[in-house]
DNA sequence: TATGAATGAGATTTCATTCAT
DNA sequence: GATGAATGAAATCTCATTCAT
């Protein structure tokens, strides 16, 4: 039990070191060997931990994406209407991606581009967390709240798409500017392009006329 | 002349070769050796062209990217209205990926993370066609067709996010599934989102009335 | 324990190969390769132990150079007489030289033109060695043993290049002629043309007059 | 008869930029392809003058040594005394050195090392200038000049070695310190080292005696 | 379990040299 | 004779990975 302790201990301080490293040198140019004094352990037991390079990298978001999504997938139900689950999802995100930003350089940097990736096991809970953003986007399209004819998958890509993006330029200017929060106007600008237009409704409009007078005829 | 003739030959061989290899394995996984091989000339013949892999990556993008840059500068003055000119650079953009993927592939997933990449020449061209992108936005919003007060950056961030993601996904699953339109999908979606509300008018109703009779009196 | 010998032996071993190989072909013409060969251990392993080729020849002759001053400057003290402890000295450079022929074809031939030598580390015992030498040309000045005036820098490069030719001419004729101990005879040459001059002594001088004869008056 | 002036020019430019790339570089660190840039000329036309990089670096000395060695042993049979001739052949080495810099390193950082120059046709105008100090100090011992006994070849290390050095550590060190002028220093030493001692010689003293007095009688 | 030590397998890059024009 | 262009042949160095202890 106290090696479990300790096991853990290693395990997690390995990861912790490999996420930096991936993170700030990128998946190529970063060495188990740096990675390994960084975590302070020797290269050999990375080896026993995990089976190679490869896998420790995709070891990474196995361990921090599951437990966003655990989160966002148990308040889900508490949140009322499709936007507003939508943007609750949207905002893990810029607050997960914001607030580790070796995680979403390397998610962005490394991890995307790596088709063997997509068959690891880690990519399950980055699954997941689209899946449950696209089942939200279908809600509303059913509901009614959102247009009907829209394409889940494409709104979905508008919204990765664009935070990705942002990110993106954030970690090759060198994280230097000041990331604003642009959650809300994009999708300000999103739901008012997407959002159900209102039934034409029969309006009930009651005049009161003057009763009619000479004059009147007069005119008439 | 003969000569000339035979060094440009080696020198796009060479780079197309590149953007195959580069493309289908990425830039760490592709091999000089390999290049070559495809380009059919010695390895020292590519470092007689280009100093070094990296100067290979780098010349790619400036080889096309500046052509397609410069076709839609020259087109734009004669296409009225921001959501035209934005509509034709989008599916500039749209176009270029699709028809040549692997250099969709090169820049999506390889040169876009690649922070020296940004103060080499061929990223002047990224540049500009992002730059220009930006200039019909901001026209836009200048011109009163888009609504006051939005952040072009914010948009562009939508319609290059956009793009980059679907591609993206669609490099990462192998180009098995066809890629449908979805430009005039997403910019509708857009453009209905900040696309400035029309003014309130005054509409005119007319009202027959019917005469007044006795009976109405009764019901009163 | 058992590792630290085994580390020790393989240090050994390459620096020993590496003596071999560098003395035999010259630095340039010498591959890592074949120093691995030659240590019985792989190309890698010596880079585990020697950053660069370069650090691997700069690292002999600290091993060795080392060692020789050392006892040089141990036993100093000992003899007496500056021509005494050159004699000593130059005996020392003579030895290592002529019993190390690899170390002193290394040195001679590579060492010695290397300029970022010069800021190794391994230089300094060269430079001790030097210095030492020096010092006692600069004593035997002082102590009337020398003539007044001599340049100590000039003296020191005599024996130094007198040494280092023959040992030149040695290496390049293949060591095929028997070196003939030339240190005596090239000391006793200098020796001769540097040693102050003997005191104008007053000699004493007896004569044996004959006695006065009449013939002499007749002369006179 | 144009071509042929052409020609030479070229075989001497060649020459030039090999001395001078050679002499800042050394021979392995420096590139046919700069030699040829400096000389005007194309790589190729380097191989149609110089069979390979190191004909090239072998047919310098001839062109440079062969000068010096016809002026010195032209001039030879005018100058009297062993001393004096080899004083001129001194001098001769050291201004030879002294104002071909490049030439010197050239010599006596790469070639002096290269055990094929001495199979190569440059090296024997090298051979008859040491040959020919050699036959000047043999002179000197059969004239009487120096003490029987001298091993000739070692006074000529002497005199080669201390030159050599005081060179070589004038290039090691850049070339920044002033390079006074050793030569007579040096020889003056070794003359006095090996020059014969005087005979010794029956000196005639005449003494004249005062004539004998009374005070000796009573002396007496 | 943990690791120090060793290495196999390549990759990039460099240049002297050649040859068709 | 001159050369632009091409390349064969290596050499250094790097690292992920393994294994005996």
């Amino acid at each position: 039990m106290g090696n479990d302790y300790k096991a853990r201990d290693k395990f997690s301080s390995i990861i912790e070191a490999a996420l930096k490293v991936f993170g700030e040198k990128g998946y190529y140019n970063a060495t188990i060997s740096e990675i390994a004094r960084k975590a302070g352990v020797s290269e050999a037991t990375i080896y026993e931990y995990f089976g190679s390079k490869e896998d420790l990298l995709f070891a990474i978001p196995k361990e921090i994406t599951t437990q966003a999504v655990d989160f966002l997938e148990a308040i889900g139900p508490y949140i009322r209407g499709a936007e507003n689950k939508i943007r609750t999802i949207t905002y893990g995100y810029f607050n997960l991606y914001r607030d580790n930003p070796d995680y979403s350089s390397l998610v962005l940097l490394d991890l995307k581009h790596n088709r063997k990736f997509m068959e690891a096991e880690g990519y399950q809970a980055v699954k997941r967390s689209a899946g449950y953003l696209l089942s939200c986007i279908k809600e509303g399209i059913a509901s009614g709240e959102f247009k009907q004819g829209l394409d889940p998958y494409l709104v979905r890509s508008m919204i990765l798409g664009t935070i990705e993006h942002v990110f993106f330029r954030w970690h090759l200017r060198g994280r230097r500017d000041e990331l604003g929060d642009f959650v809300d106007p994009m999708l300000d600008m999103l739901f008012e392009g997407i959002r159900s237009e209102p039934e034409p409704r029969a309006y009930q409009i009651s005049i009161t006329l003057p009763p009619p007078s000479s004059a009147r005829n007069k005119d008439g």
